[in-house]
DNA sequence: GAGATGCTTCGGTTAAGATCGAAGTATGAA
DNA sequence: TTCATACTTCGATCTTAACCGAAGCATCTC
């Protein structure tokens, strides 16, 4: 019974809580310190050095050195869309790390999901793009309009850029609190770092929680209104 | 830096290779007792005893007595699907159980895939089924035509039926072999029994693979052409 | 150069858990 | 009732690997 891919080597690398922790951290998308991710695994330095190399020869991991600094990320997408969907299974699963503390409710509201905006606030974007016919939803995939495609433009994101790159304009990203789908791919992305520029939101340090303004926030519910 | 649900838990669940294997050979849909687990894992029955109620209460898997025996299968088709990305991962990173051996052609070919057909084969038929029109595809999106459905119809598969369902109706399923979708869901299901029912196809015992008749593989060729 | 910072390597300890033998429980067959 | 099969529980062993202290290497600052 030997058949297929070896998926214990890859379930052992997520399965140790120190590794697990900092992988989810990484999940933020920012490149950040082996000093840094020691922190989010809440082990010393010289563990933590064990434990990064492990992750990068089993391949999930990327490094680029710069200086004396050591910046780690995630591999790539994929990488970062199964820690998401073991985040839902565990979510389903009432696998919780943590009483919901204080933090919590800012975190379901908006966070960084890799690169894009999740939680409620992700959910909400989707649903009301696709409401307006600027996105259309065919089950898990999704793709931009022409009429989405010149709202976007007054947003100020070029569509026809975006989908010169290598990677999928759109994709649906299952979200763990909401448990539906928001926006990711190169449009997702675009989007959140557009309310970044415009000052509307802001990103917590050391944490995926993403902080509305309360001017950005009025905007960004006028922009993603909620059918009734 | 701790948010979100734990996904340690699960990735260890994963992650011990004996319990991996059973993980795997239940991908294979049927439901298994113990002591073919056991044999699957290649492990003592009491120990598979230990790792099969581990499993189940992670929520990885269900079990069902019938007599003296117990029964297992995968908790939901959400498993499945982690399961299957993470052999996606793994393939992809070259993390192989084993050396190419002269039963991997077949796995190859065609396979189950917890309920429905994979492998060339049914990256093929999805292929074809788009190209004929007889289903939409944006991106990982997939939905029956109208036309799709009379000519399911045909076939002798009710599309309306399986709408009912709470399941969807379709679904894309990364190939671990392929790297390309192929066709899941409850239709994915209704097309793979179709052909077994009608003698096209039958499953080897023990195995995942999927082993054609001569006619049976002459009719499917026909009925899902290649474009060229 | 001297010193500080970021990270890795080495060595030894320790704890977790995977494993199996043996014995116990439940179900079915004779 | 008696025996066989399917599985679980208990107890003990043993391997794996997570962990940290200390020392070493590399890079930057002054």
């Amino acid at each position: 019974m030997k058949e297929g891919p070896d998926i214990a080597q890859i379930g052992a690398l997520i399965g140790d809580p120190a590794r697990a922790n900092m992988l989810a951290a990484l999940t933020g998308g920012r490149a950040l310190t082996a000093t840094e991710l020691a922190a989010a695994g809440g082990i010393t330095l010289q563990t933590a050095s064990a434990h990064l190399s492990k992750l990068e020869t089993g391949g999930l991991l990327t490094q680029r050195k710069q200086g004396r600094h050591r910046y780690f990320t995630l591999a790539d997408e994929a990488v970062a869309r199964l820690i998401e969907s073991m985040m839902g299974l565990a979510a389903s699963r009432g696998h919780l790390r943590h009483q919901p503390g204080p933090k919590d409710p800012a975190l379901r509201k908006a966070r960084i999901c890799y690169d894009h905006l999740a939680g409620d606030y992700g959910v909400r974007m989707l649903d009301s793009l696709v409401a307006s016919g600027s996105i259309d939803a065919i089950g898990d995939g999704l793709a931009v309009t022409a009429k989405g495609e010149s709202q976007l433009q007054c947003i100020g994101i070029d569509v026809g850029c975006l989908k010169s790159s290598r990677r999928p304009l759109c994709r649906s990203c299952l979200d763990w609190s909401e448990r539906r789908a928001h926006l990711a791919g190169s449009l997702g992305r675009a989007l959140l770092s557009n309310f970044m520029e415009k000052g509307w939101a802001r990103r917590m340090p050391e944490s995926r929680s993403v902080i509305f303004s309360p001017d950005g926030e009025r905007q960004f519910l006028k922009l993603f209104p909620l059918e009734s």
